[in-house]
DNA sequence: TGTTGTTTATGTGTAC
DNA sequence: GTACACATAAACAACA
């Protein structure tokens, strides 16, 4: 059974990817919710609650709306028919990826690799990385070394080194650029997500969501409940209840 | 001996 | 100004 946490750690991000897209859903709860969840993400609650102090924030209680939820309907979030990415394929710039979001999205496509089994990745994805220099590879040893979301794991079957792979609470790695502040966002703003990375979140978050039949009552129960008072309180609405 | 993994230090850019 | 994230460099140890 995933917390609460669980589910909150990830919706800050789906609601910023839709809060970067500037498109309003339908629904003033999936706004008034998504607005909260990402005004929680850049830390400012605060002034969030002094915005809408007289806001009735019932309608942010209810997660209903992510059932129907479906996040090809979000038209300015354009996702790549393929994944490779122009400036992936061109490498004569340097990628707009960290070396931790690098390192996430071999991890992320392969499961489980070696230090060289990532620099191998890296190099044919992003052409910019093919010169041999230890410069870069040195940086994804330090990455891996030094990042808790990267897991050492057993040794490789063959040839030196460890396998690694992502942490059990990976989703939070992934950086809310700073360069995407909410309240900067130009009205239709339109983003690029890797094709891999927008489909795993929308799984997680799915999954995190999905209705199964209670075998006991009959009824559909939901593997993560939420209350009112656990959604109010996280967040940030109130200090206590 | 080369690769891998860890640690420390330093510089840069950005947000607050 | 300060804090933070990130990139880079370098030294060193462990290991195949």
């Amino acid at each position: 059974m995933q917390t609460l946490s669980s589910i909150t750690s990830f919706v800050p991000r789906l609601s910023m990817v839709i809060v970067r897209a500037g498109t309003p859903h339908s629904n003033p709860s999936t706004n008034r919710f998504l607005s909260v969840m990402a005004t929680r993400t850049v830390g400012d609650k605060a002034k969030w609650r002094r915005k809408n102090k007289n806001d009735d924030d019932n309608d942010c209680a209810s997660l209903a709306w992510l059932l129907n939820f479906r996040l090809d309907e979000i038209i300015n979030v354009k996702v790549p028919d393929d994944e490779e990415h122009t400036e992936e394929t061109s490498g004569t710039r340097k990628p707009p990826y960290t070396y931790p979001e690098l390192i996430e999205r071999a991890l992320r496509e392969k499961g489980e690799l070696t230090v060289s089994a990532i620099y191998q990745w890296i190099s044919d994805r992003f052409p910019f990385y093919k010169a041999n220099d230890e410069r870069w590879k040195n940086s994804v040893r330090h990455n891996l070394s030094i990042n808790p979301h990267f897991r050492k794991g057993a040794r490789a079957a063959q040839g030196a080194g460890h396998l690694w792979s992502l942490a059990a609470n990976a989703i939070d790695l992934l950086p809310l650029r700073k360069e995407y502040k909410t309240d900067q966002l130009p009205e239709a703003h339109i983003i690029e997500c890797p094709k891999v990375i927008v489909l795993d979140e929308a799984a997680i978050a799915a999954a995190s969501i999905i209705p199964d039949q209670d075998i006991f009552n009959g009824g559909t129960m939901f593997l993560n409940p939420v209350s009112t008072e656990q959604v109010v309180r996280e967040c940030g609405l109130i200090t206590s209840l």
